[in-house]
DNA sequence: CCGGTTGGTTACGATTTGGTACCTACTGGA
DNA sequence: TCCAGTAGGTACCAAATCGTAACCAACCGG
């Protein structure tokens, strides 16, 4: 089995891990930058994403949007114009993400905190 | 810049998501599996682990079980017996994302009920 | 003394990944 | 006239990833 397949074992003992799939999204790499900018910035056009995601690829940025949105949760509006002016913005159903991933990362938060702490208690020694 | 380390970039305008960190660790390969199951079925030993996560190898495993616990998410409790016994099991700071998992599953299981409806309806047409 | 058990480790190799460089087509500015 | 910018697409290539298979240590039962 390829490992980044959903194991789909049907009848195999092992139980599927249900949030495996919007875990499966996020995770690509680059995605949290991608999604966080969204969410904080709002809509953006693609050469705005990319300044701001700093470091990606425009064929990276490309595949992960693309991904996104297949997955229903970046919407895209090209407007034909010369040049052409395409803008991203998050749909109704990434929102529906919006409470679990403030949570997130407040959990975050608070552990960069405790691991800061202990990082500083540990080189006072 | 290699794509998976955190951007880091200090001064660039690119604002960096909190909730990276833990994304980075529930997003290895296998590792929403392996959280699930101890989450699901409670402490368990290697061998049970890797049976019940199904086609997973000892090698990912390892490696998987080795980065969660030097995250702080996974306690290893190992028994100098003949035949060794070692036994993993969720820590306090893995549980704290209990409510967020929970949530994050329960969106997870309002999509695939959505998307098998839509499925349905768009065979049925 | 041979095989079986547990929990790994290591070497090798194929596949996948993701970056770089170069291409489009069009326009506006110097 | 030449260059820059916009939103990508494509080819190529190096590097990382992950599976497979082999091995190991220690002891126990037969």
């Amino acid at each position: 089995m390829s490992p980044h397949t959903s194991p789909e074992h049907g009848k195999e003992g092992g139980a599927v891990c249900p949030m495996d799939y919007i875990l499966r999204m996020l995770m690509g790499p680059w995605t949290t930058y991608i999604v966080y900018n969204l969410r904080t910035f709002g809509p953006q056009r693609f050469g705005e994403l990319k300044r701001r995601v700093g470091g990606i690829s425009a064929k990276m940025l490309t595949e992960r949007l693309r991904t996104l949105e297949g997955a229903g949760l970046v919407r895209r509006d090209y407007e034909p114009t010369i040049p052409p002016k395409v803008t991203y913005s998050l749909t109704h159903r990434a929102h529906e993400l919006d409470e679990v991933l403030d949570k997130l990362a407040q959990v975050a938060r608070r552990w960069q905190a405790e691991d800061a702490a202990a990082r500083t208690l540990k080189a006072a020694e």
